[in-house]
DNA sequence: CAACGAAGTTAGTAAAGTCTAACTTTGTTC
DNA sequence: GAACAAAGTTAGACTTTACTAACTTCGTTG
């Protein structure tokens, strides 16, 4: 049995899941820099060490993945990411834009027994809420249902949000703003032929414009009246 | 405004309040050492750190103290940590010998609005599951109420169980096991000359034996029937 | 296929936090 | 008041996590 991991170990883990899940699970050296905010010789340090550890594959001047077991303890770490944020919105009255930077915190915490009785006080829930799967205890990352960003869906489409990709404090803001939560039906009228903006009805309510940069993030499904 | 303190000062803080609050505030270097299962030299190093900070008075081979801002710093350390075991009690279901392992890595969340959220929750309790009084979110260390040691009492008196000074796991087993809680009435029937034990009515029920090293972690005001 | 830029690595350094071994200071005891 | 033990410090080293500067490798492109 391996040490608990550090927290930075945590964090490397975490983020080669996620820049591994949109492709084959190779994720480059550079692309794991940028994603943690450190250099690329820190980023290869650390991959080397993961590597020792047996939680990276790792070849010279090729692009790194995740071993059975580094993609099982980094799904478990995003497991308690998850219900944390779930839980601070479900028992603790925290908006869905407030609870990232908290989670980043506590997903550190090692106490099975602590996220189990989180796990348990919310009923089992699947997902976070930003619509994000949360892993099951063993590790394993739930098929995500078939959804596509906002900026993707022709228009005259009724869908709902079922995902936000983005766990930035101001855009998640600025949805609620508009009237927009996970569930909202959406229907696109319009895409702005120039910058690819869209004219999009919130729900039965009012029209609002939303910029290609925030629907690349609104993930979502066919849903409302299936039209 | 100084950078966040790492989890590691903010453990020497606590530590050095701690060992303090028995006293006029000075603690040797080598309890500190002891408190925190590090070497000697260990100490004397961060001694020095904090010192350099502000957050220690420190003069070569005299006791430490903690300076105003290193005993506010300290006493929010502590009301974090007591805020995450009466929530983890009261919001999450743990028993009082489960809480002190979790919050030890709760309390370095940097987060005010987190703890916060905790306290209005949870109708800004004053005291921790087990007796100890929660500072002001200034840092003020509320006064605590007169109470002794079990060990003290003398023969014949009731008192009440106001606080427990341990968070030892196995031995807030054994007083749950035993019937015991805070606010139980105890009625000191007898001690044993020999090794001090001591026999015990617990509430109005049965009695217990309870040894010297037990007794002095139960700490006991006047209560229940002011006998 | 030579060259260039991007990607990745090596080398050397630093800060935080820890250790052991050896030394100094303090205070107490005869 | 000399000596000794306890307390505290210094010195030197190690690990983790980070940096910059300089070098190597890869892949693409003229």
């Amino acid at each position: 049995m391996p040490p608990v991991p550090s927290p930075t170990t945590e964090n490397y883990l975490k983020a080669l899941l996620a820049l591994g899940s949109d492709g084959a699970g190779e994720v480059s050296v550079t692309a794991l820099a940028e994603a943690l905010g450190v250099s690329k010789p820190t980023a290869t340090a650390m991959a080397k060490s993961l590597a020792a550890r047996g939680l990276v594959r790792r070849e010279r001047y090729r692009p790194l993945s995740l071993t059975a077991a580094g993609r099982d303890a980094a799904a478990r770490v995003v497991r308690k990411h998850r219900l944390t944020e779930m839980f601070l919105v479900q028992h603790m009255g925290f908006g869905w834009e407030e609870v990232h930077a908290i989670a980043e915190q506590v997903e550190h915490v090692d106490s099975p027994r602590f996220f189990a009785r989180m796990d348990e006080l919310m009923g089992f829930p699947t997902h976070d809420p930003h619509g994000s799967p949360i892993p099951t205890p063993e590790g394993e990352l739930p098929a995500v249902a078939a959804h596509q960003p906002l900026t993707e869906v022709v228009p005259g489409r009724r869908v709902r949000l079922s995902a936000v990709a983005a766990e930035d404090e101001t855009l998640l803001t600025l949805l609620t703003r508009k009237g927009i939560a996970l569930g909202t039906d959406l229907e696109v009228l319009e895409r702005e032929p120039f910058d690819g903006s869209l004219r999009v009805r919130i729900g039965a309510g009012r029209e609002e414009v939303v910029t290609p940069s925030v629907g690349r993030c609104l993930l979502v499904a066919d849903g409302g009246d299936g039209s």
